[in-house]
DNA sequence: ACGAAGCCCTGCAAGC
DNA sequence: TGCTTGCAGGGCTTCG
């Protein structure tokens, strides 16, 4: 699935391809997604140039002189530039046909994205404006942890994917920087000291930046290829990783639930507060 | 106000 | 072999 690093690479990915460009049209194959992909997209992006593109936590924002297009690839979304009058295949859901042979086309099998169209300023949309900080960026520290953690008693780890309190952190992002940082999951935000805020926002930059350098691969990719190398699956300490030996200690990795999410650690390089 | 649970959806894998 | 069941995931929405 497409995590920040991945949606990071897709964005520079398409930039140089497609800013300067018009959009002629909009063909939407299947409006059902996470919310319905708006009837007017078409008309309202017509003959438009995308002036930039943009990532803001995961998701791209295509710019317009008066519009903007927000696309979150959810799960399983993925955004494909393919030459105008490749055939469709199942779940392709919107075709943006661009003015020069190509489209950038939007297939998304769990639906779990979005398309959507805003006539303002993107950062100021209900989905964005009250968004955490980017965790690659200056403004998000250790400081920054410790302070939002103040007189709140959730655990660590949905703390950290709170997407008011720092964007893009996943699932598997999250178990990867919480055994980075030696704190246990399920340790409550108010046992935590600076000290390991500073080494847990270290440990969410350093896990993101790795996973950029493994080129984005993507999970779903990993999943089926189980068992054969591939990038960034090489790199996880804990995830998916349950009854296997810790790579530091050789401890028995352990899978619990929070939030109804699997979460993976070691008993014992993990600790809590 | 906060925190936890519910929900959306499909593909895949495991179990019968 | 074919069916059913459970699980995975982001993140907005609803409930307590």
């Amino acid at each position: 699935m497409p995590e920040l690093p991945e949606v990071e690479s897709i964005c520079r990915g398409l930039k140089p391809r497609l800013v300067g460009r018009c959009v002629k049209t909009a063909v939407v194959r299947c409006a059902k997604l996470r919310w319905p992909v708006p009837s007017d997209i078409s008309k309202k992006i017509s003959n438009q140039e995308i002036l930039d593109i943009k990532r803001r936590g995961k998701y791209l924002l295509f710019i317009f002189d008066s519009s903007a297009l927000m696309i979150h690839l959810g799960m399983s979304g993925f955004l494909h530039l393919v030459t105008n009058g490749n055939a469709s295949t199942k779940h392709d859901h919107v075709d943006f046909v661009l003015d020069n042979g190509f489209l950038l086309r939007f297939n998304d099998p769990r639906r779990f994205g979005s398309v959507l169209l805003t006539e303002k300023d993107p950062l100021q949309h209900k989905l964005l404006k009250d968004l955490g900080p980017e965790p690659l960026g200056d403004d998000f520290d250790g400081k920054h942890l410790f302070n939002s953690a103040k007189n709140r008693s959730l655990a660590i780890k949905n703390f950290i994917m709170d997407s008011k309190v720092v964007v893009g952190v996943g699932n598997i992002y999250a178990s990867e920087a919480l055994f980075l940082a030696k704190i246990k999951p399920d340790a409550s935000v108010c046992d935590i000291n600076l000290q390991q805020y500073v080494l847990l926002a270290d440990s969410i930059k350093s896990v993101l930046l790795r996973a950029i350098d493994a080129g984005g691969t993507t999970f779903r990719d990993f999943r089926n290829h189980l068992g054969e190398k591939g990038g960034f699956a090489e790199s996880l300490y804990v995830y998916n990783r349950s009854g296997l030996p810790c790579r530091i200690c050789g401890t028995t990795i352990e899978k619990i639930t929070i939030g109804q999410r699997s979460t993976y650690f070691c008993p014992n390089c993990q600790k809590y507060g």
